[in-house]
DNA sequence: GCGACGATTTCG
DNA sequence: GAAATCGTCGCT
């Protein structure tokens, strides 16, 4: 199978990003129905991007060919999981914020802890530990099976009225871009939380909002 | 070399 | 609201 929309021109990542809600990413014994994805545009264009400033040793990834994963480590703690999109040198990436366990519910848990099932990769690192992956799978291929990362069409169609959109998660710039997509009402999409300055002014007025 | 901070999660 | 916890990246 082939996914020639992957490699579309970063411009329409956010399209690419629409299109993989219902997907399903399987790992280890674990599949995930994707229902809540983010997408990142390429180098110059999205403030909110890794590959915003050009290539790292850590972004290296997002430059190569789309299909590959990129995974990245964050606070210390957990890992989260992007398919890499766009062109070779454009830098486009979807994040997997959350899905549906839909295979595997058992090992999931077990991976996770006590947790209803609805919470099982209700959020991109929960994901991530759901399908139990972490470093060794980043730059895989989610996309020929030479990793441990493959990804399928849905069994279903997700209709167009059934997604909604809104802005990102978490991210520091771009708030008024709404390049979070997640299927509506769907129970494990995650909750919004807007980006909060880790130095935030405390007992200060203008700290809520 | 150094330090600020992060596409998060969990607990209080 | 705030801590946990460390790799990454840009340079006050």
């Amino acid at each position: 199978m082939t996914y020639p929309w992957l490699d579309a021109p970063a411009a329409a990542v956010s399209g690419t990003a629409r299109s993989l809600l219902g997907w399903r990413v399987t790992a280890n014994g674990v599949t995930v129905r994707l229902t809540e994805v983010e997408a990142y545009a390429g180098t110059g264009e999205d403030p909110a991007s890794h590959a915003h400033r050009g290539p790292t040793p850590r972004t290296e990834i997002m430059f190569g060919p789309a299909g590959r994963a990129y995974l990245y480590f964050v606070f210390g703690v957990h890992w989260c999981l992007n398919i890499v999109c766009g062109r070779e040198g454009e830098a486009a990436a979807v994040l997997l914020r959350a899905g549906e366990v839909v295979e595997g519910v058992d090992l999931a848990l077990s991976r996770r802890g006590s947790v209803p099932t609805r919470d099982l990769a209700r959020g991109p690192a929960l994901l991530v530990v759901s399908l139990g992956v972490g470093r060794e799978a980043y730059g895989t291929s989610m996309i020929d099976g030479t990793g441990p990362l493959t990804l399928a069409p849905p069994l279903e169609p997700v209709l167009p009225e059934a997604v909604e959109a809104g802005p990102r998660v978490g991210v520091a710039s771009a708030h008024d871009v709404p390049w979070r997509f997640w299927i509506t009402g769907d129970p494990t999409v995650s909750a919004y939380r807007r980006h909060v300055p880790r130095g935030a002014v405390r007992g200060a007025v203008s700290r809520r909002q």
